[in-house]
DNA sequence: CGGCTTTGACCTGCGC
DNA sequence: GCGCAGGTCAAAGCCG
């Protein structure tokens, strides 16, 4: 059981760590992803692309873009016009030593491609070895002994181009073949990396759970009737809380269902959601004992997808039915037979706890990574603008659903509500985001006991990221909806403040304080980090996070370097907010990633709940998309 | 033709 | 019990 935890807290985990897996990949297999961002690679490539530079304007026998990684980065005009200063070049090599020299190493062999062929096809390899970019390059390009003689040959006796062709053939099957070496040792050295991360944040999670179950049999203790309160309102936060945290994340849920008492967990009382865990169990125990099948652009989380589908169909996901998005179908599912009254009101006021972004978007949905499906849209009261309701449709049986709707203060602000666990791989451009929303989940979490019981275990992570989400982190721990909602206007509306719930309270959104220590000169706090994120995808998304513009000079790098020298705690969020830098779609995969791991945010906190004036009935008229 | 969107109908919870 | 509101279903239509 406590090894059925921990694989699944791996899973949930993917969220700090398949950053560090997708990132580096990323980049080195830069042909996955279409949207770079290049300000934030560009520096991992520095040295890379000073060869290029020289090397490009005589080459094309050896194209750049099949041989270098970094060709689409170096490629960029603007990258190396002027000598980027060392300060950039070191820290990229840095970067690349986080996993190993082998990748500064598979850099070099690149350019030693596109040198040596400048070389042979200049003719004067002296004429190249004397400028700086050559040298620093050739420097490490021992990989190609039996190369460098064919060169001298070529020069001296004038070989044909055939010959050089073939001369040059074959340094590049020789290159490849260390390439490939080189990328399964790295390959290697990430899972391991990712395996000790995963380690050390299911110990987390696992602490954070043992002090919950505490905390809750301190309150059973209290009361004459651990089981049986005749407080409902006790008994819907005890389940809140319970359910929070198996809800939070995937593995959380199978975390709560190995550690505690499972029979306290209302969702697993029918037999069709233990079914579900069964099912969510195996699929996590056969992710973290199999290596990833799926391909780079997916995160390596292997689930059975069909057993799933088969078990519980297209529509009848556990996740939505019986702790989904729509409670209203908990008490269908159960309503068969002599259901157990209590058990059963709770799930029908328990829900799942939601994780709502607020972003500034002209965009009629913000792109998160997953594939989502319309399936129904209405007017919501207190908003003219209709609510949508959109499915993933990455997998089948997906849980996840998501609301979108604008603000109706403000149109320009685009409220997307997630909840559900995703089933299936995530891409990286969610999955980057995890990190992020497993600090969401972790402070929803802190938070809804923080509410009732006063602020206990603030969990790390949640400090050290939420208060990076530029303007406001806003958690509603009021039952039945907990509620994360990130700010990310960066211009929090007054009156959606008033308008927030009784019970809501507002994150300190100050730096983190118990988030590992910053390397001496650290130049970047996570805070910082969020905000660079938060710029560059503001670049791509159109979002509008004006205050996060001082951030724009910030590196990821940087970050990286932070890594290699002190790989804690801080560093993987570190790590993993640097992987959210580099994500054009940061705040809709945020959203997913929140999503993935805790249930969705409540958009009527966010928006349009607390509109007192309802001018809208409950037609399903649908006069414009949200969006719009 | 498959996937997606549209949209009216339907279901459920909740308040009065 | 009734109406309201939120959420979902599913047939029809659209689209690439």
């Amino acid at each position: 059981m406590e090894k059925g935890w921990g694989l699944t807290l791996d899973s949930d985990s993917l969220g700090f760590f398949l950053n560090k897996q997708t990132q580096l990949p990323a980049v080195l297999d830069h042909h996955h992803h279409h949207h770079h961002h290049t300000a934030t690679k560009r520096p991992i490539f520095a040295t890379v692309a000073t060869a290029d530079q020289s090397a490009r304007p005589s080459s094309n026998m050896f194209s750049a873009v099949e041989f270098n990684p970094a060709s689409r980065l170096g490629r960029r005009p603007e990258d190396h016009a002027p000598p980027p200063p060392s300060d950039e070049n070191r820290m990229s090599a840095a970067v690349v030593d986080f996993f190993a020299d082998k990748n500064r190493l598979v850099n070099d062999g690149d350019d030693s491609k596109s040198i040596s062929a400048i070389n042979v096809k200049k003719e004067n390899p002296h004429a190249d070895a004397a400028t700086g970019p050559s040298l620093d390059v050739n420097t490490g390009l021992h990989l190609l002994t039996a190369n460098t003689g064919s060169d001298q040959s070529t020069v001296d006796d004038g070989v044909s181009s055939d010959v050089e062709d073939k001369l040059n053939k074959t340094k590049v099957a020789q290159l490849q073949v260390e390439l490939q070496r080189i990328n399964a040792e790295n390959q290697k050295l990430r899972e391991m990396l990712s395996h000790v991360t995963n380690n050390y944040n299911a110990l987390q999670m696992h602490l954070m759970t043992v002090m919950q179950q505490q905390q809750q049999n301190h309150r059973a203790d209290t009361t004459q009737q651990p089981q049986n309160t005749n407080d409902p309102q006790e008994v819907k936060h005890e389940r809140q809380f319970l359910d929070l945290g198996p809800s939070a994340t995937a593995e959380t849920d199978d975390q709560v269902s190995n550690n505690s008492s499972s029979d306290e967990r209302t969702r697993s009382a029918t037999p069709q959601n233990n079914i579900l865990e069964t099912a969510s169990k195996d699929n996590y125990v056969k992710y973290n004992s199999t290596t990833s099948t799926t391909s780079k652009d997916v995160v390596p989380f292997d689930q059975d997808q069909s057993s799933i589908g088969r078990r519980i169909g297209r529509e009848e996901s556990p996740e939505s039915e019986s702790h989904g998005w729509a409670p209203n179908k908990v008490p269908k599912l159960n309503s068969g037979g002599g259901s157990k009254p209590i058990e059963q009101s709770a799930d029908a006021t328990m829900r799942k706890a939601r994780v709502s972004v607020r972003a500034r978007s002209e965009a009629p949905m913000i792109t998160d990574g997953c594939q989502w499906r319309k399936y129904g849209q209405k007017m919501a009261k207190g908003n003219p603008c209709p609510r949508a309701y959109y499915r993933c449709t990455m997998a089948v049986g997906c849980p996840v659903r998501k609301q979108v709707q604008r603000c109706a203060e403000d149109r320009t602000i685009l409220i997307t509500t997630y909840e559900g666990n995703h089933n299936h791989p995530l891409p990286p451009a969610a999955m980057a985001m995890a990190s992020t929303t497993t600090a969401a989940a972790n402070m929803l979490l802190s938070g809804s006991m923080s509410s009732a019981d006063g602020l206990m275990n603030p969990n790390l992570l949640a400090r050290a990221i939420l208060p990076c989400s530029s303007s406001m982190a806003t958690i509603s721990a009021s039952a039945p909806f907990p509620t994360v909602t990130l700010d990310l206007t960066n211009n929090p509306n007054p009156l959606q403040m008033l308008r927030s719930q009784p019970t809501q309270f507002q994150v300190p959104l100050g730096q983190p304080q118990n988030f590992g220590t910053p390397p001496p000169g650290a130049p970047q706090s996570l805070p910082q980090v969020f905000g660079q994120a938060l710029y560059n995808q503001s670049k791509f998304s159109g979002l509008q996070l004006s205050s996060q513009e001082n951030m724009a000079g910030s590196s990821a790098s940087q970050l990286q370097l932070h890594q290699t020298q002190q790989p804690s705690l801080a560093d993987s969020v570190s790590a993993a907010t640097a992987a959210i830098t580099a994500d054009p779609n940061f705040t809709a995969a945020l959203a997913a990633a929140i999503s993935s791991i805790i249930g969705g945010a409540n958009p009527n906190s966010a928006s349009a709940a607390a509109n007192a004036n309802s001018n809208s009935n409950n037609s399903n008229k649908i006069s414009s998309f949200p969006g719009n």
